[in-house]
Formats: structure tokens, C-alpha cells, sequence
DNA sequence: AATATATACATAATTTTCTTATGTATAAGA
DNA sequence: TCTTATACATAAGAAAATTATGTATATATT
């Protein structure tokens, strides 16, 4: 599982803008959501997704709840308010971050 | 030097963009010149910048050139064939990677 | 004259953040 | 039966930064 290169940096954004939207979701289940939405061009592995979650828990940006479906183990995760207030801030920086390469790509526009 | 995070992927691109448009730059000067053009948004720290160089030098895409000014030296890099073909390839890739952000941040307009 | 800042290169140690490769386990489909 | 999908996890290694140094010359400031 991999494809596009995954800018270094964005997998935070990326799983904070989606529980920002979806209130909880568990690991597989963001991977496949990535797919869809970016119709495959970016595929989240699952060893860089799964260490990425642990240290957002770790951090106090994440709560943890864990189910089990049709006899297999999910972990649901969700924002705590903390790590509300950081999707803000990464999203800024994000934006922020684009703007910046594009005056880098397009400087006649600047 | 360093202000706001790199997303770690993009300095070769930034890096063969701005050769691609000056034709010959220094190291120094390219640092001072996305310190321009981003107006101090992104600085480029020099132990990312050399290495980085170095690196595009021995993969054939780039060629130095030593010069003495005012007594100082200066390395003047400039594409190679190869170095410009990568170059689109880069600029193709980076386009890519941000309208896969968008669709990722702006769900809503895919 | 002394000191700080700017110019110009470089590298080493460390950290961050991935990829790749495994591993475990259950369920469903071919 | 075997493969694919679902669902977690971690370890080894690579890539690409940051941070901290180091050298050296030139210019500006005190």
C-alpha cells in the first residue's frame, strides 16, 4: 500500500481534518476513506498510519474507544478539544504552506 | 534558519524550479531568493539546502561551476538535460500532490 | 579597534516521518 | 482451499529535514 509519495508532514493533517468531519473513525477505515476521496492517488500505509495514531493519542489530541464488530477489534478514535483547536491550526498551516509554494511555482502571479 | 515547517519532499522541487527560471544560482542565493519571494514565510536552513545540492549534483542533474567573488567563493548550480526533464516531472508531481490536498481538505467541491 | 552581521561554503548528530516488510487474526468470496 | 478484505501492530531501514557546529572573508556598527 503506497503510491503517490505522501509529502512528509501532511499525514497529521490529513487524519485531524477527518475527524474533524466525521466525528470518530477508525484506522482502516480512514485508509479507504483516503482512497476514495482522492480516487487512489494517495494511499495512507498502514505503518505510517498506525504509529501516527498512537503519538496523536499520545499527545493528548486523540481519545481512544475500542469495539468489536462482527467478532473483530476496531479502535475508534476522536478528537478531544485539544486536538480540535491543533486541526485548526494545521489547517491554517496547510493553507498557508500551498500559498507559499505556489507564489515559489508562480512568481509571475505574486 | 528555519521558520515555517518544510514539508519534507518539496526542497528538491523548490530547488530545481527556481534553476529552471534563473538559469545559474548559488547556494546562498537561492536560500535569500524563496526568503524573497515567500517574503520570509519559508527560510531554507543550509544544512537542508548543501546536502540537498550535492545530492542533485551526483544524481547528474545538476552542474557546479566555482567561482571567486570578492575574494569568496560561490558554487553556481545549473540544470543538466537530465536536470530539466526531472525538473517538469517535479513541477507535475508537486501540482498533483496539492489538488490531492484540496480534495482532501475541500470534500465538499470534488 | 572591536564586535556584530552578512556572505558563502560545509558537515555531523539527531529527529521526524515515512516505506517496506512482517506478524497476528477473523470473515468473506472464488 | 486459497485469496482477498478487514483490522490491528511493530521493527528495520531510508529519506529528508532540523539543530548545532565549523571555517573564512567582507562589511557595517559601536
Amino acid at each position: 500500500m503506497s503510491n503517490s509519495k505522501l509529502y512528509k508532514g501532511s499525514l497529521t493533517t490529513i487524519i485531524l481534518k477527518l475527524l474533524n468531519e466525521h466525528d470518530k473513525m477508525y484506522g482502516y477505515e480512514i485508509t479507504q476513506k483516503v482512497k476514495a476521496l482522492t480516487k487512489g492517488e494517495l494511499k495512507i500505509t498502514e505503518g505510517a498510519l498506525y504509529p501516527a495514531l498512537h503519538k496523536l493519542e499520545a499527545e493528548g489530541l486523540l481519545d481512544v474507544e475500542v469495539a468489536k464488530v462482527d467478532n473483530r477489534l476496531r479502535k475508534y478514535y476522536k478528537l478531544t478539544e485539544t486536538g480540535t483547536k491543533e486541526t485548526v491550526n494545521k489547517l491554517e498551516e496547510l493553507a498557508e504552506y500551498i500559498k507559499t509554494m505556489q507564489a515559489l511555482m508562480n512568481p509571475k502571479l505574486a
